[in-house]
DNA sequence: CTAATGATGAACT
DNA sequence: GTTCATCATTAGG
């Protein structure tokens, strides 16, 4: 009796707008060496590549190269020189857009993911996009592997839920600032604290 | 509020 | 090849 089961590839081939609210609610799920740990989306932002505020904004690179592929890839980049960020690449081939992961509600593996953030509060465990990489010990070698199987996946509910979302200004950037395009769960307890 | 910290990409030689 | 500004953040005071 799963409770969460991997979407079609369709799921992941909206644009970033449309699948940044779309997964909320769903689970993430990390494999690693010491043990399964997984937590429910509670908070997203969609980034496309007519956005300034986007890595797809001057063409495809190097390191945004997940961007432009099929949706349904992780994208993972270091920002401030310390912390990665976890992207899910949304959207047709050569359309350069992803959904950034701010924020989960722990579920499984908290035991773990006290140990990879040597702390203990629970809601600073992956209450923002740095401190959620961290937590489930995801780094930029894990950028361009597929979310369908392995390592990390996505998981949708078997049966809808009613979410009560939220759509607010992103955070943290200067281009673009004022676009709407930050989604999160009304009421969690569980999302980054920024404004 | 601010320091920490390093990859990235653009603009140069 | 080198230099340099930028950065979708966090922790600590």
């Amino acid at each position: 009796m799963n409770e969460y089961i991997s979407p079609p590839e369709e799921f992941f081939l909206k644009d970033a707008v449309t699948l940044a609210p779309a997964l909320l609610g769903c689970l993430l799920r990390r494999d690693t060496p010491d043990g399964l740990i997984t937590g429910i989306i509670v908070e997203t932002e969609s980034y496309t590549e007519d956005d300034p505020a986007s890595h797809a904004f001057g063409g495809r690179t190097d390191r945004n190269w997940p961007m432009f592929e099929k949706g349904g890839m992780a994208y993972v980049y270091l920002i401030y020189g310390i912390h990665n960020c976890f992207n899910v690449t949304s959207g047709m081939e050569n359309s350069g857009e992803a959904v950034l992961i701010r924020a989960l509600q722990p579920v499984e593996g908290i035991g773990l993911m006290k140990k990879n953030r040597m702390i203990g509060r629970m809601t600073d465990l992956c209450s923002g996009p740095g401190k959620l990489c961290q937590a489930l010990s995801i780094n930029r070698s894990l950028s361009g592997i597929s979310l369908m199987n392995g390592e990390i996946q996505i998981q949708m509910p078997c049966f809808s839920e009613e979410l009560d979302i939220v759509r607010t200004k992103r955070v943290g950037i200067t281009k673009a600032a004022g676009l709407p395009r930050r989604f999160l769960i009304k009421n969690s307890k569980w999302v980054s604290n920024r404004a």
